[in-house]
Formats: C-alpha cells, sequence, structure tokens
DNA sequence: TCCGTCATGTAAAAATTGTTTACATGATTG
DNA sequence: CAATCATGTAAACAATTTTTACATGACGGA
C-alpha cells in the first residue's frame, strides 16, 4: 500500500492534512447528498481514516460545519470583491455584477452555501463565523455607500445600509429559491441572474438613482 | 399506566391519533434543535410509541417533514389570503399587509418554514408539495396583479409575474436573513417588517406606482 | 544521538438511531 | 361471531456517534 492520500503528503500512519481533506470530503457529500446528507463517520471513511480520527480536529459534526461556513464567507468575500473591483468600469456596472457573482458562489458552491445560511449554525457563541460573515456583506455595503455617493444631490440620499440590506435580502432570497441547479430550486421564467438583475433596476430607479436606458436617454437628447 | 398520550383520546394499545401527534413532536423538535435535529426514533418517544410505530404512517423521515412542509405551505396560503383580504381597505395597504404576514408566519412558525424552504426537500417526485407551494404564490401573485391593475396606465405596465417575483424573494430573504427569533438571525438596527415594508416601497416607485407620500403630496397640491 | 513529549492516528467498545420482521391487539364488517 | 384490516409492539441487526486506551511518528533539548 502505497498510495497518495488525495491531496496529501504521502502515505504512512499520519495522513498529513486530514484538516484539509475532511473539509473536502465533507464539501463533496454536502453538495451530493444535502447538507443534512453527510455524516462524520462517511467523511473519514472518504479520507480514508478511522471514524475516531476526525475528532482530534473538531469537536464535532456542528464544528465541523462551522469551518465550511467560515472558510465559505471567507471564499464570498473574496469573489464578491473581486467583482466589485473597486467599482470599475463605473458603479452601476461594478453593482450588477456583484450580483451576478453572489448569484454565481450560490450555483458553484452549493455546499457552502448551504453551510453558511441553511445550516442552522447559530452565529452567537460563533464569533469568528459572525466576523467573516460580516466582512463579506461589508463588500455589498461599500458598494452601496458607493452609489449612493452618486446619487443626484437635489433629493434625500438614500440610507446605505437599508440599501445594502435590501440589495443582500433580494439576492439571497433569488439564491434559495431559483438559484440552485439542484431539485430543491423551483423553476423560472428567465434567469435567477436576469431576475436580480432587473430588480435591481427597478429598486435603484425607486431611490432616484438614473438608470442606464435613461442616461441614454438623456445622452441622446443631448 | 392510565395516562393520556399528549392530547390523543385515551390510553390503550392503539394511540388514536398516531400521524397528527408525530407531526406535533416533529415540529416541536425542529423549532427547538432545527431542521437537521429531529429524529424519527425521538419523534416517537415524544409521542410515546415504540421506534416501530411511525413506520405505519410515514415511509421514511423525508415523508414526515414532507407532509409537515405541505401542512405548512397550506395554513401559509390560508395567512396570506387572510391578510390580502382581497385587496381591502385598498390594494398598497392589503399589499404592504401580505409581506408583514409573511414575515409573521416565518417568525411564529419556523418549524413549518424551515420544512418548506430549507429541508432541501426535492420538489419533483412531490407534485402535492409543488402544488401547495405554487397555491402560496399564487396569493401574491394575484396581489401583484391587482396592483399592476391600478398601475398609472401612461407608462408601461410591468410584468405582474416579475413582480410577484421579486416581492417573493424580498420577503424569503428577509425572512431568512433577519426574521428568526433564533440564534441563526442576525441582528438589525430595525424590524424585519420595516426593512420589507421599506423596501417594498421603493421597489413599487421604481415600477412608477405612486407611493403613499406622493398621493398625500399630490392631494396636498391640489 | 537519545530520550521525552506532543500531535495524530488506530482499535475496540458502549450508547443511540434507523430499519426490518414477526407477532399482538383492537376495530370494523359481513 | 368470525374474518380481516389497520395499527401498534418486541426483538434483532446494521450504521453512526462518541469515548477510552493504546500506537506511531515528529520534534526539540540535553
Amino acid at each position: 500500500m502505497s498510495w497518495d492520500k488525495g491531496r496529501g503528503r504521502r502515505e504512512g500512519y499520519h495522513h498529513g492534512n486530514l484538516k484539509e481533506a475532511l473539509v473536502e470530503a465533507a464539501l463533496d457529500l454536502i453538495a451530493r447528498k444535502g447538507p443534512a446528507g453527510f455524516t462524520f463517520a462517511e467523511a473519514a471513511r472518504s479520507a480514508g481514516v478511522s471514524p475516531a480520527a476526525p475528532y482530534r480536529h473538531f469537536r464535532d459534526r456542528d464544528e465541523l460545519l462551522a469551518s465550511i461556513a467560515q472558510q465559505g464567507f471567507e471564499q464570498f468575500e473574496a469573489r464578491l470583491n473581486a467583482a466589485w473591483n473597486d467599482g470599475r468600469p463605473d458603479t452601476l456596472t461594478a453593482f450588477q455584477r456583484v450580483g451576478k457573482a453572489y448569484l454565481a458562489f450560490a450555483r458553484e458552491h452549493p455546499a457552502h452555501y448551504s453551510a453558511m445560511f441553511e445550516s442552522g449554525l447559530p452565529l452567537d457563541g460563533n464569533p469568528a463565523l459572525l466576523i467573516a460573515s460580516e466582512r463579506a456583506f461589508a463588500i455589498i455595503r461599500a458598494a452601496a455607500e458607493r452609489l449612493v455617493a452618486m446619487a443626484p444631490p437635489d433629493q434625500p440620499r438614500p440610507p446605505a445600509l437599508m440599501m445594502a440590506l435590501h440589495i443582500w435580502s433580494l439576492s439571497h432570497g433569488i439564491a434559495s429559491l431559483f438559484g440552485r441547479g439542484d431539485a430543491t430550486s423551483r423553476k423560472l421564467p428567465m434567469s435567477p441572474e436576469d431576475l436580480l438583475e432587473a430588480g435591481v433596476l427597478v429598486y435603484l430607479k425607486g431611490l432616484g438613482f438614473p438608470t442606464a436606458q435613461q442616461m441614454a436617454q438623456s445622452s441622446a437628447k443631448k
């Protein structure tokens, strides 16, 4: 017996990177059988270790799940941040790109997304998880701040926090209800991305932002 | 041994109403320990029967969960319908009341809500569940149709289906992220109800609907 | 180098849960 | 009153969870 265990270092008594291997095994199991459909023992089997080995790295199944959720929030933040790209080339385009990145993450990383938002993990008593979650939300909030700063100055500025909460809720609602590839998703007469983009445009118009159409019209009228 | 089993009829070999008792036991367990935190055996214990008894009424745990979800959708529909009250006293007021009813249901029936939206039940292969879900959504959609019919006729009518999907997604997002009493909910600087109401107002304004403020202003200007 | 210690694994066992099978009870019906 | 069906129990077995005792190997200091 001399095969490599997963992407671990080498064979032998010690696995070498069991913690990470358990996380990946759990992600695979969650993606294939739902968040409730993975067990500590099965993750251990996937990683090729005894059922007791995971307890050296995680107190229990919930701690493994919390670890996955936190890693998910960190990757989520990175992805949203890349999509935002500091508001380039223009604020509205970047803002809509963040929405698309939100949905893309939910679709492409369903296991992470489940662990983050649907696993029932308590946020209090888990400060690291809460902080990671807030850092991800901060991207949306920062983008909202920039949009607000761009708003027409002749009317009351909308509160950026409230705006970010609305956008977040709408994105999460669409992702939860329609945005997964699996059998739990409801069917739509349009793509989730289009639904979100349209909703954001309507919402921003309601706040008094000039939409792309209006801007095109106003520049055409010049 | 002569005690009554829960709210069942009487003692004896037969429970009398085991199916319903199992549903209630499961609801209680889900509400206290999350959707994944209830087991068939524990529900049986709560109902005071042997671990094998539930199998007479439900093929497996998922079928019990689906039964809870379906019952939830039916109660949800009834509640939304009552809140809508056929658009009285006026369409906008009734529409906002539906939103409040949505959040109230999620908060007051967290176990049902979890089973309906977060349990990972497949919607295909479960036609009754899908139909119950669509009947509930139909309330929101009907309300949106009435709003659209009320829209100012001098501009393009927004598609009612898309509008209903946006409102549903926003409501579900807020309920999921902020609208539960439990430890999984994030904290907000306002109530979920206020957040939803404000979001709906902005959204409707974006669609060109006259808001209550605008109506008050226009009537004051007369 | 050698030894002690710690981190990390295994093996084995107990408690709990999921599930099936055979059987018992009670209600209903002709 | 007897046949039959619906509904529950008891018992058994496999899988999971979790603990306990022990084994292995890495690492650092004398």
